[in-house]
DNA sequence: CCATAGCTCGCATAGCTATTCAAATGAGCG
DNA sequence: CGCTCATTTGAATAGCTATGCGAGCTATGG
């Protein structure tokens, strides 16, 4: 039928400003002028030329014309994720941070691009260290020296660099309000007549917005004059298969206890789990709650309670880092919000 | 300290080949060859010119390399989602299948480029469009018309467009093999002992691939000897509110049953709700099964039976529809699998 | 009717790299 | 030592667009 049509009209050699500009009777520039918005054209002519740049299926080369423009109207995002796991191993509150992040793009008219990367491969700097993007947001930890260091030069050399969650080095960083999060936690479950709290998280310099979680709960909960202990998780990530085993280790120790706080949602799950394993009833016997407010905790049973940024702030935070002309280095945190469910 | 330094070196116009030819005391080809792994360069002038490369922190402008080379060894990949959602409003489905785009990408030594789009947002079509990326890969439904045409004008006239999930127009289209999947689930449910099914999904064009699983359930039940009925959705997306909603129906309604297969694990979740609300237990009384295997699939209580497809493979499939030879447009199914767990 | 200002438009060029082609260099062989 | 061939390098150019600048044209005022 068509068929001939589409294989004979893909790639052909592109259509270039050149060809539209003959077939409209006028110049290169004139069909630059005439599609980029210029206003120092007559309008007939630019009639003259977007139609013959429609007839012909004519579209600028953004190659050429960023190579030209020197700038590219781009933003570029790299979530770090598991060697070879790809998207499968992303925690999914960086999916929902990046809805923050495209929204507050689109305001300043930037388009963003993703890449999914394991800390090993090619990292997406490259794309942005060689000129196609204005800057780059990382989101998510590694504990990789090399990749830490590659960002950093990118940062003092090429390109504005901001950092979601955990900062390396002296790149920008934006983080939820970690300290007023946990602390919310900590007031909610003392309110809701816990004694023995336990933390489940880690307090490495590589997850340093945990750390301060852990802190900051650890302390408000004393102040607030129960006892509070860390319960450390296996290093590597902070995956449910951790909070799982960091809560059945605190029942086989025998440990006592009548409320968790687990330093991200997904520890939350595995935490529930090894509890209704060994039949202890949530909220009754133990009350739980998170850190992050992923979508998928709504879905446990009960519903986790767990602390909610501000995504839309999170986005314009680091958007603005990259693009904006503030101080560098600087640190900013994201206002967080209590979700009380059935949890706690 | 050294903030002057961090300043000082950001953007003051790129260091180019020219200069990096200049330092090592040759011409700039040779430091095209010398960087681009070309073999017609003698090991010692490699040598020389990686190092003043290195020294005056050069790299390659991907856009003009690109320019020049006409090609771009990069895949675009558009994820479809609500308008003003960003990645919020995303099917974690398809973050999962991102994941194996990227690995099939990885193996072939392409870089992948995600955007996050709405449909009435400048559609990532642009960026494919004017000479970005080599072709298109579009995950989610839409039934945008003008979205619609304007993919498969790309695919018609400029570089290759391959669909996830439903079909636009002529394009390539991969799938889960939704047939042999509802096929699973029937025989499943009918095996753990249900009678009477109910189908959760909907029957609409625009949502192929749910219409292939209700078609494949239906049939396979009924031949099986036992009832099943479809239970339609309110329009509008795979949401958990629109399968609580359906349950809710079927409730109210007095409709007796006592397995549900949910076209999608989104649905499941929200018929779970509706029924353990109602004070029904799974999988006592009724059994539920899903389809797709997103990772929050194992957070329910009971974990939810579903079908899982071969995410590497879809990957695989798909990247070869875009760079590939085989014929166009050509229609490609995902092997599936029964993932056994608590709700059925 | 002429001079001047104000719009439009075309010419020439910059932006940076990869590749073609020819030149130069060095090695190998008789 | 002279020649050929293979290897390595340089000069020139293509790839496509956006923009500075000058030229042409029209309208305006005197």
């Amino acid at each position: 039928m068509d068929a001939p049509k589409t294989d004979a009209t893909r790639k052909p050699g592109r259509v270039t400003s050149f060809e539209v500009a003959e077939r409209a009777g006028v110049s290169q520039p004139t069909v630059s002028r005439a599609l980029s918005g210029s206003d120092m054209i007559s309008a007939a002519t630019r009639e003259k030329v977007l139609k013959a740049a429609k007839e012909l299926g004519y579209f600028v080369d953004e190659r050429a014309a960023r190579l030209r423009r020197g700038h590219t109207g781009t933003l570029a995002t790299v979530v770090i994720c598991k060697p070879g796991g790809g998207a499968r191993d992303v925690n999914p509150f960086s999916y929902a941070l990046l809805g923050g992040i495209c929204a507050a793009a689109a305001e300043r008219d930037l388009e963003v691009l993703v890449s999914l990367q394991a800390e090993e491969d090619k990292l997406f700097g490259h794309f942005v260290e060689r000129g196609q993007a204005e800057g780059l947001i990382v989101i998510g930890t590694t504990a990789n020296r090399a990749a830490w260091e590659y960002f950093r030069k990118i940062g003092e050399t090429t390109q504005p660099v901001a950092y979601w969650g955990s900062p390396l080095g002296d790149l920008d960083w934006v983080s939820s309000d970690n300290e007023a999060g946990a602390r919310l936690a900590a007031e909610h479950l003392v309110e809701k007549g816990c004694n023995e709290l336990i933390c489940v998280g880690s307090h490495t310099s590589v997850q340093r917005q945990f750390s301060e979680r852990v802190d900051a709960f650890l302390a408000r909960a004393r102040e607030l004059g129960v006892t509070a202990h860390l319960a450390e998780i296996e290093p590597g990530g902070a995956r449910r298969e951790q909070g799982r085993l960091a809560a059945e280790t605190l029942l086989k120790e025998g440990t006592t206890f009548d409320g968790i706080f687990a330093v991200c949602d997904a520890l939350a799950f595995g935490v529930m789990e090894a509890l209704q394993a060994a039949n202890i009833t949530i909220p009754d016997d133990v009350k739980i709650a998170g850190f992050d407010g992923i979508p998928a905790s709504e879905l446990t049973t009960p519903p986790l309670t767990t602390i909610e940024p501000d995504l839309d702030q999170a986005g314009r935070m680091l958007v603005e880092a990259v693009t904006g002309d503030g101080p560098h280095p600087s640190i900013q945190r994201v206002p967080v919000k209590l979700l009380k469910r059935g949890s706690a």
